[in-house]
DNA sequence: CCCGTGACTCTAC
DNA sequence: CGTAGAGCCACGG
């Protein structure tokens, strides 16, 4: 058997990490990708994404790693992903979006913040 | 097989 | 906090 095609197998996973993006937060690309299990892939979640159609999915909680939209400033998505952000209660503001860093979290775990 | 492109990321200045 | 450069992965021509 030998199979081979595991690439959908990724995209799938790619998908379920997005979906798993609770309502009002937000991700990064490299941050979806590693929760898929593909650390290193955040290129291959944004052409996921690039390529999905499911309307269900939760694209716009995804954003660069900086909290910035992937997009360029002005283009439809860039609006699309703003306005719906927004209308999740995520403040946007100037393309980009308060983005927690993993490393601040792990501090507050590690220090407790409070 | 080499090259260019992209909803990316990290480090350095 | 901003920009610039190099690295990385996947894909089509």
């Amino acid at each position: 058997m030998g199979g081979g095609a595991d690439k959908p197998a990724s995209h799938e996973r790619i998908l379920a990490a997005v979906r798993a993006i609770p309502r009002g937060q937000v991700a990064g690309y490299g941050e979806v990708a590693r929760r898929a299990g593909l650390p290193g892939r955040a290129r291959l979640a944004a052409r996921v994404l690039s390529g999905n159609t499911d309307p269900t999915l939760p694209w716009h909680r995804v954003l660069r790693s900086d909290g910035r939209i992937a997009f360029a400033e002005g283009s439809s998505g860039y609006r699309e992903q703003s306005q719906r952000l927004r209308a999740e209660g995520v403040k946007v503001e100037r393309g980009r979006v308060r983005m927690p860093r993993v490393e601040a979290d792990l501090d507050a775990e590690i220090w407790g913040r409070r």
